[in-house]
DNA sequence: CTGAGCACCTGAGGGC
DNA sequence: TGCCCTCAGGTGCTCA
């Protein structure tokens, strides 16, 4: 489910709540594994801990205390929603983490693709979800010259390439085409047959579409939702994506589609060279 | 090493 | 109504 604007959706949201000071009376796992079990010693030992930090990297929410970090993904379906205490739980509701101040966070994730660990702070720098990731797309670090150096002598089609969080982070399978589409490069082009005028245009593209995305306060086709539950709204601005056989809003010709590796892909045979 | 395919899960929606 | 099939915002493993 959620790309970056989704995933830094949720951590505006977060901190727009207050996050950050709130002291953690308990938390509690349902049990069932998400795409990893969760090592429950490491729950009880997070009682009385104060988060003092909240961050997102690549499609992860880091949270820290005095001496804890907390790595959550949400894989397809996850999603963190926050409300003032309730016993209610709703069914695939995976995780409670209940807060001094009477507000309560629940981790929802129906296909449980997600992830959660609490480990001690010190091995946050060194965990292996967060070695081997590329730059942030919205960073100095990433930028067209990257993208054409890196992408040199690479056979990949530049859409698979942007999604190989190992290349540059944060771009799933909505964004890709988003993305390419604006930079009218088709997605099967080869990385390395990419020219340097392209992968420039490329660069921008993913920067403006994931920008544009967070401020409409992400994408939602079924199941994202932000911490206060509220869809996001980009989804109605698709250009391509989930418009196959649709006209292009810029020369109407029919929108393709076909799969990258498993993944639905879409663009405009016109537009995209 | 690279790239492709599949596995991991549940639920929604379409065809019959 | 119900069954069966396909597909879904991700990623990690295996295989050629």
């Amino acid at each position: 489910m959620p790309e970056l604007p989704e995933v830094e959706n949720v951590r505006l949201g977060l901190a727009q709540m207050g996050l950050v000071g709130q002291t953690i009376e308990k938390m509690v796992w349902g049990g069932q594994k998400l795409r990893r079990p969760i090592k429950m010693s490491d729950l009880g030992k997070i009682a009385g801990q104060t988060v003092v930090q909240l961050e997102r990297r690549a499609k992860f929410l880091i949270w820290q205390t005095a001496d804890f970090g907390i790595l959550s993904h949400l894989g397809m379906t996850g999603s963190w929603r926050a409300f003032r205490r309730s016993d209610e739980l709703l069914k695939h509701d995976h995780i409670q983490i209940y807060f001094l101040s009477g507000l309560q966070l629940t981790y929802h994730d129906p296909r449980r693709f997600g992830l959660f660990e609490i480990m001690p702070k010190a091995k946050l720098a060194t965990h292996p979800w967060l070695t081997n990731l590329g730059p942030e797309p919205l960073s100095e670090n990433f930028s067209g010259e990257y993208l054409f150096k890196r992408g040199r002598r690479r056979d990949a089609p530049i859409k698979n390439w942007l999604m190989d969080q190992k290349q540059v982070v944060g771009i799933g399978n909505i964004y890709a085409s988003e993305a390419l589409y604006r930079a009218k490069v088709r997605p099967a082009r080869p990385v390395g047959r990419v020219k340097k005028v392209e992968a420039d245009a490329i660069a921008q593209a993913v920067r403006e579409v994931l920008q544009e995305a967070i401020a409409a306060g992400g994408s939602t086709i079924r199941d994202y939702r932000n911490a206060g539950g509220e869809a996001g709204a980009f989804q109605k601005t698709f250009a391509v994506y989930d418009r196959a056989e649709k006209p292009c809003t810029a020369c109407a010709t029919s929108i393709r589609m076909r799969t990258f590796s498993g993944r639905s892909t879409y663009w405009c045979p016109k537009c995209q060279v």
